[in-house]
DNA sequence: CACCAGGCAAGTA
DNA sequence: TACTTGCATGGT
């Protein structure tokens, strides 16, 4: 008997996208504003990144040199609303730091960067676990990964696709082996479980009127 | 008031 | 290897 994975997942995507509709991510302006927006959204709600986002454009920090210039604790200031600051102005840092050691600095020489070997190179910096690098690569540089958050691992539980103890990898390979290898499908569909998780699966879930509901 | 959000690293045994 | 804990603001 054959896999129905491929079907279940396409039509969790069609069922989705005709509730909410295109989500037009990520919400940013260039590559790097998504990459520090990666960092200072880790287990952070979006509403207290676009907060912290607002203090780094109006200074116009969201440029290499601006970040690599600036004083670690006022960056730390800046970044306040969104929670963690002296963590993430260390993640911050960090990548920033990546950028300029491997690539002087260059954006168009990050930006050619094979997929495969860039995601190692991003995870060995200090901050940038695998959701963070794969957010990266997807919604930066728009490489055809999938990202996997804890409301993929929750909707997917939720509806018995998958058993309690999924990693990442196995979790990811779900959706790449089971699926089109195609950017702008990961793009939405990501998009769209997050705004999913957000709207009906909480802790307390709210099952009615749930586009996958009986899915 | 308690709970949680688009994680990750470091510490402990 | 398998748990646990720290990090922290702001919305509901």
């Amino acid at each position: 008997m054959q896999s129905l994975i491929p079907q279940r997942l396409m039509e969790m995507y069609e069922r989705l996208l005709s509730h909410f509709g295109p989500q037009f991510w990520w919400p940013a302006e260039t590559p790097l504003e998504v990459m520090v927006g990666a960092i200072l959204t880790q287990n952070t709600n979006w509403n207290n990144v676009e907060k912290a986002i607002i203090n780094l454009k109006k200074n116009n920090h969201l440029t290499l040199k601006a970040l690599s210039d600036l004083d670690f604790n006022d960056l730390a200031q800046e970044i306040r609303p969104a929670g963690y600051y002296n963590v993430k102005a260390r993640r911050i840092k960090n990548l920033i730091r990546f950028i300029v050691d491997n690539f002087q600095g260059d954006f168009s020489l990050f930006l050619k960067e094979k997929t495969i070997t860039l995601r190692e190179n991003l995870l060995t910096v200090k901050g940038i676990g695998p959701e963070t690098a794969d957010s990266i690569l997807l919604y930066a540089l728009k490489r055809p990964v999938f990202v996997i958050d804890t409301y993929t691992h929750r909707i997917l539980r939720h509806h018995n696709i998958i058993s309690e103890e999924e990693n990442y990898h196995s979790l990811q390979n779900l959706f790449i082996d089971n699926m089109p290898k195609d950017q702008c499908l990961f793009n939405e569909f990501h998009a769209l479980i997050v705004q999913t998780g957000k709207t009906f699966c909480k802790k307390k879930p709210k099952c009615d009127d749930c586009p996958l509901y009986q899915w």
